[in-house]
DNA sequence: TTGCTACTGATAATGCAATATCAATAACGC
DNA sequence: GCGTTATTGATATTGCATTATCAGTAGCAA
């Protein structure tokens, strides 16, 4: 069989980008991030890598409302917890834990698999800054 | 000044499929709809109304993620609420009130300004139903 | 009823994220 | 080091939601 991967410097710098951010992010943010080292790594390129990734499943999709689909590690994803996106830098941050009480008032006949929260604010390093 | 606008038969079902709804829809759901009562109204329309509505004030918009744009109708955004999205029929369901508490473990530094709860499962009319 | 013009329907065009193409490059087993 | 071939970079293409175009239609004021 034709299985084979091979181990390359561009999967390796996107995948610690990941690894370094411990949130989740944009392709574009993921380039940004990468072209550091890796002057020339082409978008096409972080598609790719990131696709394989989340087939292996060591990536995991996150998206949010009305915005470009992002991507964190398994190991950020593997416990429950829900976002912040940051109105003023458009950066997304993981936040430990819940904080939903499910929840009164559900009609009956409908059954909730799992769900979403997404606080909307400015970060730590946007705040004071003017968000328009 | 040229700020004239006429009563359509198209606008008007537009809007009173949104407050018959009592839900978020979609363009293409308003359409199906509204194609009821006028077989021919033309997707064209049905964005250009929603977006004239929206600049009025008559409609919101709402986001949910991966999923493209709903709009509904300002007396059910008027009220801070979250919605259910149903996986079998791709319908969206306002429900009351908030269930959210606000939120231990948020880092220093950040400030929220609004939040966002979208609860996923399957509604009345589909539980029972295969979701896959 | 008539005339003006906002509105509509059909469809082409746009914007954007994501994927496909393909020649050139670089991993890696030998 | 060599050869095979997975991978890359650059770019074209697709897919989808949304908007623009434009000739024909229909509100509405006179």
């Amino acid at each position: 069989m034709s299985g084979n991967t091979r181990d390359t410097k561009q999967k390796r710098a996107i995948l610690s980008a990941f690894e370094e951010a411990h949130r989740p992010l944009t392709p574009v943010q993921v380039q940004a991030a990468v072209l550091r080292e890796l002057p020339k790594v082409s978008l096409a390129t972080v598609y790719r890598v990131i696709k394989t990734f989340v087939e292996q499943g060591s990536l995991v999709p996150v998206s949010f409302p009305g915005a470009a689909d992002r991507y964190e590690s398994k190991e950020c994803a593997a416990r429950h917890h829900h976002h912040f996106l940051c109105t003023s830098c458009d950066r997304a941050f993981d936040l430990p834990g819940c904080g939903l009480r499910v929840s009164s008032g559900l009609p009956d006949g409908f059954a909730i698999s799992r769900h979403e929260v997404v606080l909307y604010g400015s970060c730590d390093s946007c705040k004071g800054a003017t968000s328009i």
